[in-house]
DNA sequence: AGCACGCTATTTTTT
DNA sequence: ATAGCGTGCT
């Protein structure tokens, strides 16, 4: 188990119990030293595996975590506390519901919940919307929450704020009569039952004695108290680690304080730091060009990643003259790269921000590339499968008012929004849920809403005891969402959608680990016991229904984040998204002042700092080859942008580039001489000029006649009639020919997609006999 | 109740 | 450019 460690990571695999920070560079080996570690304690009987806490941000993370450990033992991984933050807060209050004052099975809002319900209080206290965004107030709650405060806590110092904690409060009180939960709540309220109740807080330190924390870098400081409460510093018989890179912190903007990374050190007085330098995953040529760049930001713990690969090839970098031709070119070395033997999923575009992949996957897309983006709507983010969970929760608690909301008219059942106006004021004085109050309306809207309530109520008596499959299959067929989608003419989709739910509910209740491990059922969780007669919950242990589990699970884990798999395709991302992959190829594109660094971290210094870092990602995220690409002129919010190529090129030593761009396209074109006269009238590099002349043709939109490149192409062999297979669209009918040469295309129609025109030197067209 | 038009925002994102 | 959202109209 510990051979083939590197010094650096045996020491920290083997550590004794004294409270240790580990700074683990990109692609050190950081989650095998915390999986060994854990393997080891256990191996060596230094912990049991109820003694194991062991906490990552994502889902993902956990997962691997988990997967690597059960390889690695052969004992169930069952007792061991590994999981998110998140996750691990749902399992603790499942178990405690009663002394956290939650609603025994109460359930967690995502982010678009916690926005409606939020919404929901604004319209309720009649509040301005212009003067009180429902975004910013949702920002503003979890911004609370994060910094571990109550509405009480709150700094008050205008009337705005005043205001805005009067929403806090009403949101609160709001979720206390629905028995639900936001993200930060989990959190907060795990903190403050730990902190408040001594006897439960001794219990869980006396039973983990090891405690471990990945990413600490992007802990926010209610996650750094959290932790404080399960292993305090100066704590007896508990070992802590810490591991993390502040180089990698990316993530400030949505409260993580790299800053506790040295708090940790100092407060928990670790008396060496150990560091992880050893990349295993880069050529030097890429790892120096990293550590150049990150070298010039001030205030790090110090790191410099070294390998044993050899320099590789040099970091390429290629100036364009559009963000046109910057795709054009990068699809094209990507095809070569593709050719040479690189599989198109190990070959990364990234981007810094998300209005960048659209010219990047029209390029591809015309190209007939395959490729993938990643970010974008997950699975349980889904209208459909929301509105199908949202009944699932009215089963489960009727006085979900959020949810009833979403399903009241959907489908629509004659219930408009003056009749949901009058329910809504009828709850509210009288302080009952909206299902509570469907008998205040009067006339045929009322009769409608108890009908809707009534269909809700045969439901839940009829699937008592069913199955969680058969319980989808009856709320998707009785509520008529399915046959709502039957009519639409969107609607296979979704419907296909709907079909996944049931798998995806299948799969959870067969899965090893349903409600235990993996959702955080009260397993183990005997609370405190006979030393705390005061704690112990009389409902500890209670088993949670499939239903209630399955959407605990769902709002916990939207899904995967990216698109369909299947086929081997190029990978599309914004660095933030890419920070914990790794690539054989990367390009990292539009590297231009305001772009990356981005204008709006511009204003100080910390900002360029955490662009800095965020550069740093992107680069550790590349094996073998990088490439960096900007451009002179780029679109943006439908205007020419004159952009100056980044700073971040006259930090990455000189010697780790080579440059690539063909001189005469980077100063012959009619772009460059533009781009140069805007320069000379001084009227904003950097800035908006002003829409510029276009000197590629406009892109095509999916639907409409592809874009012909001027490249060599072979047209021949196609005729009129002709079924041909095409990677995205499948299978067509070629109805029109059209030109020779480079410039020949089809216009063929699909099944699914309908008529398209594909240029036949790009578009990847097959016959099909 | 549903559609059309017009307005606005537009870095990064997990749970 | 464009997507998402809210208002107002039919």
């Amino acid at each position: 188990m510990l051979r083939n460690l590197n010094p650096e990571q045996l020491a920290a695999v083997t550590l004794p119990a004294v409270p240790a920070l580990i700074l683990a560079g990109a692609g050190s080996g950081k989650t095998r030293v915390l999986t060994t570690r854990i393997a080891w304690l256990l191996q060596t009987g230094q912990v049991g595996p109820g003694g194991v806490l062991a906490v990552t941000f994502t889902n993902k993370a956990a997962k691997e975590m988990l997967t690597r450990l059960s390889s690695m033992l052969p004992v169930a991984v069952r007792g061991m506390w590994i999981g998110t933050f998140h996750g691990l807060c749902n399992r603790f209050l499942r178990a405690h519901w009663k002394l956290a004052g939650l609603a025994q099975g109460f359930q967690i809002l995502d982010s678009s919940d916690q926005l409606s319900a939020v919404k929901r209080v604004i319209k309720g206290m009649n509040l301005d919307e212009e003067r009180f965004v429902p975004k910013q107030v949702t920002w503003f709650i979890a911004g609370r929450k994060e910094e571990g405060e109550r509405p009480k806590d709150v700094d008050v110092r205008d009337e705005q704020t005043r205001k805005l904690v009067e929403i806090y409060q009403t949101y609160q009180d709001q979720c206390e009569r629905e028995g639900v939960v936001d993200f930060g709540e989990l959190m907060l309220r795990t903190y403050e039952l730990l902190r408040d109740n001594d006897p439960l807080r001794e219990h869980y330190r006396r039973r983990f004695s090891h405690v471990l924390v990945d990413e600490f870098q992007d802990t926010n400081k209610l996650q750094y108290a959290w932790l404080k409460m399960f292993a305090p510093p100066g704590g007896v018989g508990q070992s802590v680690i810490a591991v993390g890179d502040d180089d990698q912190s990316i993530y400030a903007f949505r409260g993580a304080r790299v800053g506790n990374m040295a708090d940790f050190e100092r407060e928990y007085r670790v008396p060496a730091v150990i560091k992880l330098e050893q990349n295993y995953r880069s050529y030097g040529h890429i790892l120096d060009a990293a550590n150049g760049l990150i070298s010039r930001n001030t205030h790090r713990l110090g790191k410099v990643l070294r390998t044993d690969a050899g320099a590789g090839e040099p970091v390429r970098v290629f100036e364009s003259t559009s963000d046109y031709a910057e795709a054009q070119w990068l699809l094209e070395e990507a095809q070569a790269l593709h050719r040479a033997g690189t599989p198109r999923s190990e070959i990364a575009l990234l981007y810094r921000s998300n209005a960048q992949s659209r010219v990047l996957e029209s390029a591809l897309f015309n190209a007939g590339l395959p490729y993938r983006v990643y970010g974008g709507l997950r699975f349980f983010e889904r209208a459909e499968v929301k509105h199908a969970l949202a009944y699932m929760r009215l089963l489960e608690n009727p006085h979900d008012d959020t949810s009833f909301l979403r399903v009241v008219n959907f489908p629509a059942r004659g219930i408009g929004a003056r009749s949901i106006e009058l329910l809504q004021d009828a709850a509210r004085t009288s302080g009952r849920s909206l299902a509570q109050s469907v008998g205040a309306v009067p006339g045929k809207a009322g009769a409608n809403l108890q009908a809707f309530v009534a269909l809700v109520d045969g439901l839940r008596a009829a699937t008592q005891g069913l199955t969680l499959r058969l319980i989808i299959e009856q709320v998707l067929a009785k509520t008529g969402l399915v046959d709502f989608y039957k009519t639409d003419k969107e609607g296979q989709d979704r419907i296909e959608n709907l079909e996944e739910l049931v798998n995806a509910a299948e799969s959870f209740v067969t899965q090893e680990g349903f409600g235990k491990d993996a959702v955080g059922l009260p397993v183990d969780e005997h609370g405190p016991d006979a030393t705390a007669a005061a704690a112990p919950d009389a409902d500890t242990g209670e088993i949670m229904s499939p239903l209630a589990a399955f959407l605990t699970h769902a709002s916990l884990e939207a899904g995967d984040n990216q698109a369909k798999t299947g086929q081997d395709a190029i990978q599309l991302m914004t660095v933030h998204s890419a920070k914990g992959l790794e690539f054989d190829a990367v390009f990292i594109t539009g590297i231009e002042e305001g772009l990356f660094p981005h204008e709006q971290s511009l204003s100080d210094a910390d900002g360029v700092e955490e662009e800095r870092r965020l550069m740093y990602v992107a680069i550790t995220r590349a094996r073998k080859r990088l490439y960096l690409s900007f451009s002179q002129t780029r679109m943006l919010h439908g205007q020419t942008r004159y952009n100056v190529k980044s700073r971040f090129f006259d930090e990455i030593p000189a010697d780790t580039l080579k440059w690539i761009t063909p001189r005469q396209q980077a100063f012959g074109s009619g772009y460059a001489r533009e781009y140069q006269q805007a320069w000379q009238r001084g009227s904003g590099l950097g800035g908006i000029v002003g829409a510029g002349r276009v000197d590629a043709p406009a892109f095509a939109q999916p639907a409409a006649p592809a874009f012909v490149a001027a490249a060599a192409g072979q047209a021949a062999g196609f005729r009129v009639g002709q079924t041909v297979f095409h990677t995205k669209f499948g299978e067509g009918v070629i109805s029109t020919l059209e030109g020779r040469g480079a410039d020949a295309r089809a216009q063929v129609t699909f099944g699914r997609h309908g008529s398209k025109w594909l240029a036949l030197a790009i578009a990847k067209l097959t016959p099909v006999d």
